[in-house]
DNA sequence: CGTGGCCTTGATAAAGTTCAAGAGCCGTGG
DNA sequence: CCACGGCTCTTGAACTTTATCAAGGCCACG
């Protein structure tokens, strides 16, 4: 792993790392290529380490006992994921597939702990990332449950808007039916909203291609001031 | 703060940490009394440090545009909470209420965070907790988004009844109104959900007194092999 | 050019919410 | 000691939202 000191640093975990500690990482780490499809974890395994998308796209999922899904993120390149049992020491709680032609740098969990107990940086990192993720899951929760599904679509179209550079036109990066299991629903009910939201003037949908064309109607949906007519 | 290392040492949170360790979070330490309804932070206040629950309750909670609240989480001794910004450096997502007479311990972020640049032992205890807070939200949010409502409030009875020791019996120690929230759902709802499964013979209902009465069938519910009639 | 994946549309049914009204409980104050 | 007011909880009926089932369209890829 040549250049891996200078792809780590460019991950927000390990942001503000002094070289030495960099390398330290470049030793540990495991580059791991995943296709298409291909699964990364299930629940249930034991988790040895966890991984940070180099490229591509991971999503994280539950199955019901119907094998109904609901998919809980979806990470891209710089993102951390898997890494909760490596503190919590157990399995993994869902299931990890790629869903794109993907490389991920995989750390090995005891290697990885007895390199936070030395870096109180580096723990520091890891707090803020696991608060953050945290905080993530506070408004997932807050969403499935107080809002419908207009406001839930409108509020992530919102979100993916600023999260792309506040552009009003954009790509979905995610097929609609993950889109729908993401937030909560089937596609058949989400394409009606899309519908719907294009029939009252909020956006325009291309295939894959979002235009917002009422900002300030979608803000209502999303805070639940209004409902789609 | 005479006992308070003692206190310190039953907090999950810092359990196992030695001694001196301990010393060093009751020099930092706050000690602060709320009682039943007092408000203890509002959503997008500064977060200047978090709290560990020493005696009462207290409930984290979102308020939609409409007034209606979410409850994300109902805290008790031992767990601690708002340091999701502390570590993240942002203001409260959420409110917290205490819902009886509650000691709470104040930990303030700048010392805090200078005593984990010391402690390793202290930074991974964190994780550890952080992780397994994270490994919950994945449950909710699943039980949020691939199960209706009887199966919510049956996975949670279940959950209730061997956290009280595995008894049959036990008292719900929130409002049925809160319990509603806590589950996504409204009191009206929940209630008559609570008559169907008396009615089916799975519990008996008595003010905040349930009795499971059929540990297989309310097993069914929540596993989402059967439905309620 | 046909096949499979993904998306859309329609009809129907189920689950939950809303609105409205009433019952039970408890503390306060006359 | 009892009555009042304020809670929480319960019940009913109408309505809304979403899921389910079923079919058809579009497009890319072999």
């Amino acid at each position: 792993m040549s250049n891996a000191p200078e792809i780590l640093s460019d991950i927000p975990l390990f942001e503000g790392l002094p070289r030495a500690q960099l390398e330290d990482l470049t030793r540990i780490v495991v580059n791991k290529h995943f296709r298409k499809g291909q699964t990364v974890f299930s629940e249930g395994d034991k988790g040895t380490g966890f991984y940070v998308v180099i490229d591509g796209l991971v999503r994280i999922f539950k199955l019901s006992v119907e094998g109904k899904e609901q998919i809980l993120h979806i990470f891209g390149p710089g993102e951390p994921f898997g890494e909760v049992p490596v503190f919590a020491g157990r399995n993994f709680p869902a299931h990890a597939e790629a869903i794109a032609e993907s490389r991920l740098f995989f750390f090995p969990r005891d290697a990885f702990t007895a390199l936070i107990g030395e870096n109180p940086s580096l723990a520091l990192n890891m707090l803020a990332l696991l608060s953050m993720r945290l905080r993530q899951f506070t408004v997932q929760v807050e969403q499935l449950s107080l809002k419908e599904v207009p406001g839930r679509l409108a509020a992530y179209l919102q979100y993916l808007s600023d999260e792309k550079g506040g552009g009003t036109s954009f790509d979905l990066d995610i097929s609609k039916g993950h889109l729908a299991s993401l937030l909560g629903t089937i596609p058949e009910t989400l394409s009606r909203i899309f519908a719907r939201m294009t029939q009252q003037g909020l956006i325009r949908v291309d295939g894959p291609r979002i235009s917002i064309t009422d900002q300030a109607g979608l803000e209502a949906l999303a805070t639940g001031e209004k409902a789609l007519a």
